[in-house]
DNA sequence: GTATTATTCAAACGTTCGTTTGAAATCCTG
DNA sequence: CAGGATTTCAAACGAACGTTTGAATAATAC
């Protein structure tokens, strides 16, 4: 009589998975308990500690699901350009593409809860509970070290100190877009539309970004204006 | 016996908002329980119900107690800048500074605590509660619009959808830059004596923001290019 | 088709949570 | 210094938390 289709080998992981993914995002660690995360997956309460151990190992599982495959994604783009450009350092442009693209895309992908994914994320970079952070780091480090480097070619006039700090300026405005845009709405007037739009998302924030890790720093007196930002229109 | 020197006249209030503020950045607001929370401000269990009614009643006033004074600073200084330029419209750099000047002097407010709150500050912007958000949302609402109207005066070739989206990444930044510049270390090389030394924080944020919310827009082209940022150096 | 393994399930575990209670202690006021 | 209001305190409340258990069920292998 249950019309069930075929029943794939971990298709409970797989609803954990996405359950608490959007649990997560919306009540946060501590707030989505295991019996409201399991009543919505459809699956037991002790399923979550039979598939994953514990509630912990949960939240490592959610984020090496999706962060693993986006930082090699990441990577994948970067090493791509360099073997294009031959040699040559890439424009500061195409490292922040490639650094952002893969985290935008994502927030089109509503239905494979992608988006819940993103802005999962962008709250995790804030969270206070010292495993997520120190999880969180070890999984960036690589990729860090590797878009740090790229920047340092781009850039061999921007002294290593600026140039984390820029980064580190980059990384949060990326960060705040991907958790807050849609939720904690500061100043009003946003068009609902603009909001998963991620393709003119994307150019605003290549715009934005790619001034703010340009702009005049005020250690090295190499161009025309010490400290002054000239204005652009 | 006991040496205690003079009470004054809310002595715990004033403790457990202090223990409270420290708590909840570095816990969450669910992590940090009412019996950790008590124990460390030195107070019974039970006053934090007697003085300010629940746990949600004592988060609403650590954001008040802090949060109010500094938007109000905030419009002050603006108020003072526009009376001082005589009806011309501001500089856009100097609006960013009368912005982020408030936040960022208070990290170095090591003592008062008000370090521990400008992280709890740039935390809650991700938070997830609903009821957080909200309250966050209606105590910036008047100070935001006053700070667009600025904005929209200072650049008046800028969109408003557009001035609407830096700001909302100019906003992030600090946000981030605040909340996770001491924890969360996702870029190796942070020099450790510059994470506190907010002069330095605030040239180098101002540089980052201004050249930001400078940037070419790729719908209008005025000026000179219409899409590629030049180059500073 | 039976034996073995993997998964699901309802129930209960001990702990911790925010809150309440009523009496004791302290502080003000007249 | 007496008396009333305010504040503190130890103890307990019911509810919700993450986890464990052992039997029932489903899937797989021989």
């Amino acid at each position: 009589m249950t019309l069930r289709a075929v029943k794939p080998q971990h298709e409970t992981r797989r609803r954990i998975l996405d359950s608490a993914e959007e649990l997560f995002m919306q009540h946060g660690f501590e707030g989505a308990s295991m019996r409201l995360l399991t009543t919505k997956a459809g699956v037991n309460l002790a399923a979550v500690n039979y598939h994953f151990g514990s509630k912990d190992a949960l939240i490592e599982a959610v984020f090496h699901r999706r962060l693993d495959p986006m930082n090699a994604a990441r990577l994948a783009e970067l090493d791509r350009l360099e073997k294009e450009a031959g040699g040559e350092p890439l424009s500061p442009e195409a490292i922040i593409r490639a650094f952002i693209g893969e985290s935008l895309a994502m927030i089109e992908d509503g239905r494979n809860g992608g988006r819940n994914f993103v802005r999962l994320l962008g709250r995790t970079y804030t969270e206070p509970a010292k495993p997520i952070r120190t999880l969180i780091g070890r999984m960036y480090a690589s990729t860090m070290e590797r878009f740090k480097a790229a920047f340092a070619r781009a850039l061999p006039e921007v002294p290593a100190s600026e140039l984390i700090w820029r980064m580190h300026f980059m990384f949060g405005t990326l960060s705040y877009t991907l958790a807050a845009t849609d939720t904690v709405q500061l100043i009003a007037g946003f068009k609902p539309e603009d909001r998963h739009d991620s393709r003119a998302l994307q150019e605003r924030l290549v715009q934005f970004l790619t001034a703010g890790l340009l702009a005049p720093t005020p250690d090295i007196k190499r161009g025309s204006s010490s400290s002054t930002v000239r204005r652009a229109a």
